[in-house]
This record gives C-alpha cells, sequence and structure tokens, in this order.
DNA sequence: TACTAATTGATAGTATTACTTTTATATTTG
DNA sequence: CAAATATAAAAGTAATACTATCAATTAGTA
C-alpha cells in the first residue's frame, strides 16, 4: 500500500541524547538495532549483554559502545522507535476521519491491535519489537533515575501519544474527568492484556478469540459518553 | 482496632518453594525482610544487593543466601506477601455486605487505596512494601522465567486474589463479558495511576485530590450495569 | 551439665557483567 | 594522497552474583 512508501522516507526523531551516535547513520548502526531486536526477544533484556551482540554481528563490544552507553538506553531507543512509529500509524490512520466517535475508535485499534508484518523499515521488526515493548517496556521507566531521565526528554515519544490520544477522549467527551488516565490505561492496559493471554490465561478473557483490543474498545465505549 | 489483633496471628501462606529457609522462623530472617524492603525502597530493586543487605544488617551475605537464593526470590517473597496481606484485608472487609454493588465497591476501594500505616506485622513497613510493589513487582513477572516460575505456583496468591475480584465482578454484572481482564486491570492500572502521579503526572489525572481509587471505581462503576 | 546438631559468620574464590582504555587497522572524505 | 574518522582487538578494572570451606556461636536434648 501507498503509506508504506511514505512510511519508507520518514525518520522517526528519536532524542540524541538517547544515543552517542546516531545508529541511522551507518551499517553497523543498523545492524545493531537490528539483532539487538531478535536477540533482546530470543534471550529477555536481563540475559542480553554488547557483549553477546557484538559476537552475533561479528563486531566489538566497544564498537557497540560508540552508539549506545549501555543497554539500558539501547532499550530507551527501541521504545523510542516503537511509540514513534504507532504514533505515526495512528495520526495517518486517523488523519481523515471527521466523527469524533470514528476517530478515536480507530485510534484505539491501531494503538491495541496486535503488530503486522511490516516493511516500511527494512531493518526493523516491528513484529519483535512489540513483543518486545510487551515484555520489557515497564523496565524502561520503573528505575530510579526516571525523573532525571525524564526530565532529559526520554520519554517525549510516549508521552505526546499519551497526550494525543487523551485529546481525542476529550473531544469524544469533554464531561469525562479522567482523560489521560484512560489514555494510559488503554496503553499500558492493552500491553498487560497481551502479557496475560500468553502468561496467565485465567487472568484475562483474551484469547485465540476474543483480542485485547476488543476489550480495551469495549471498556472505552462503556465509559464514555458518546452523546 | 480489632481487625489489627486478628491479623497479628495471622500468617501469610507463602509457597514454600520460594525461599530456602522461612524467613519467618529467625531473628535474622525477619531481620532480612525488614531491612530489605528499606534498603530496596531507598535504591531501587537493582542497586540492591545481598552484600549491601548483609552490611546493613550487620550479617554475612553467605548468612542471606541461606534464606533466599537470590533477589528475585526475595522479590517474589515480598510481593507475595504484599498480595497475600492484601487480600486478607479485602475480604475481611468485604465479608459481611450483602449488597454486591457495595461489596465489590469495597473491594476496589481497599484493593487500589493508599496503604496506611498498620502495626500488625511489626517488622514489615507495610506502606514502604506497597510503593516496591508500585515500583517493582512488574519485573517479578517479566522474566523469560515466568511459564515456569508460574507453574511452580510462585504467583498463586495474586492469582487468586484477581480470581476473586473477577468473581465479584460477575456477581454484580453477569452479562459482562470480560471480568477476569477487568480484574487484572483494576489492579495493575491502580499500581500505574500511583506510579504516573508520582513521575509522570501529565499522563494521569490523579493527584494529590483525585485518588487512583476514585479513577477506578468510576471506570468501574461507567463499565458495569448494575441493573 | 555436656554433647550434638544447627545456625551464623568470616574469608576466599569463580565466572560473568559492564564497562574503559589503548593501540592497531581499515575506511571514508576533502 | 593525506587526514580524519570508524571499527576491531585485546587487555584491564570494579562490581555482581554467587559457591565453598571452615570456624565460631547458639540451641536443643540426653
Amino acid at each position: 500500500m501507498d503509506m508504506d512508501r511514505l512510511m519508507q522516507s520518514l525518520r522517526i526523531g528519536i532524542n540524541e541524547k538517547i544515543y552517542v551516535k546516531d545508529p541511522e547513520s551507518s551499517d553497523l548502526g543498523k545492524r545493531i538495532v537490528e539483532q539487538s531486536i531478535l536477540m533482546i526477544n530470543e534471550m529477555g533484556f536481563e540475559s542480553f549483554t554488547f557483549r553477546k551482540l557484538g559476537n552475533r554481528i561479528g563486531s566489538n563490544e566497544s564498537s557497540i559502545y560508540r552508539y549506545f552507553e549501555n543497554k539500558h538506553k539501547l532499550l530507551l531507543y527501541l521504545t523510542s522507535w516503537y511509540w514513534g512509529w504507532l504514533e505515526y500509524k495512528m495520526v495517518f490512520a486517523t488523519n481523515g476521519i471527521a466523527n469524533k466517535v470514528e476517530k478515536l475508535k480507530k485510534a484505539v485499534e491501531i494503538l491495541t491491535q496486535t503488530v503486522e508484518k511490516d516493511n516500511s523499515f527494512s531493518h526493523i521488526d516491528e513484529i519483535k519489537l512489540n513483543e518486545i515493548v510487551i515484555n520489557e517496556y515497564s523496565k524502561s521507566y520503573l528505575t530510579k533515575e526516571v525523573d532525571q531521565e525524564n526530565k532529559e526528554g526520554y520519554f517525549e515519544i510516549y508521552k505526546r501519544l499519551v497526550q494525543r490520544l487523551s485529546e481525542m477522549i476529550v473531544d469524544v467527551d469533554g464531561e469525562y474527568p479522567y482523560p489521560s488516565s484512560l489514555a494510559s490505561s488503554i496503553l499500558e492496559g492493552s500491553l498487560h492484556q497481551y502479557f496475560l493471554k500468553e502468561h496467565f490465561p485465567m487472568l484475562t478473557n483474551c484469547d485465540d478469540k476474543v483480542t485485547p483490543t476488543q476489550y480495551i474498545a469495549d471498556l472505552v465505549s462503556r465509559t464514555l459518553n458518546t452523546a
């Protein structure tokens, strides 16, 4: 489709303080990003190390440190990229919709649905990156350094996304008193339901047939008065 | 009050596989639990080590290993204790309530409100433990070992709590299609709102005046049909 | 009280992690 | 072609997450 080509020329603007050297600026950088996604997905964030990544991409540990200070920053980079990518998808998908209710519905759908194959960014596997976000995103902000890192703007993209969603909620129901809380719950809650579906099926009603998207969409429609 | 004394004699039954030696069985064990709560709260889970804890309690690293295999297991112990404690509080508080809607309302209140001083268990600071749960609980299950550990029953208490809540939701609105998802969202969502309130105030409507409990209670009442 | 068992403490040791530093070798660019 | 820049290789450091050994206490019991 056409959006694919459009997105190929788009670059996701990530806070420059997150990396030492822009990984998009070289072949090695791209391999670091590409393979780190695969490795974190395979072995989990705690087992993943720059040494292992170096071995895998036939490069040296010290070379990777020239792109990212540490693996925490790399995780911030990957998740920022993911939220930026989702933001684009959401903005494009909802752009032409005049009806506020339909617009919000579409946004919720884009933000909570399973990620499908997307070849726009050749070296990034969005499906696996989505899995990383489900399993590891919380670890990027549940730290003692969160306030400092927030001040430095490391979570800008995510915050902007929540705010956009919050605005759409206000547009639908200006009387609803908790638009920001609902917006953050939609994103976080969706990730959580995907996790539960996989590991704690008894704690969710989502399964092969019922998606987290359906649960969240239903929750939103029950919660807001679409007068 | 009377519940305080009742709870003093109650022991929270934690899966024996979580510890090597029951920390409730000795003075050292209790100091490990007591001081680990304070330390994890102060420095965060990643910076916390058994060596540091040993120094603080004037004991040896190797002695701590006789109680817990590693700090991950200690976190599982602390969070299991917390959920077990909350479960008791919820069961007691809702026990006499005949009206299903009121009962659920009370349960949500207990499960999502800020923890207050509780002297029932002398060596455990429930307020700080609640803060640990807000900041670290996700890390206890967002691991590659989650399925194995779940099989071994390490998350039993939390699962039971979600199920109890889910049953109350069914009692209120038997037609609602996502009782388990809603129950898990109440617990997880509440923790998340507390976190946002502290670190990302723009992403929540909760603040000094509006509590996560109010947001969640409102969400539940809008979602369920209390016919 | 005296013996035994269990608990705790002290010390040291290992493998791994998370880096940093230095120096050499490619590769790119002006 | 020279100069700058990027990458690779190797080694080193401090901390972590344990494990093992053995000595010193303490507790339980005959």
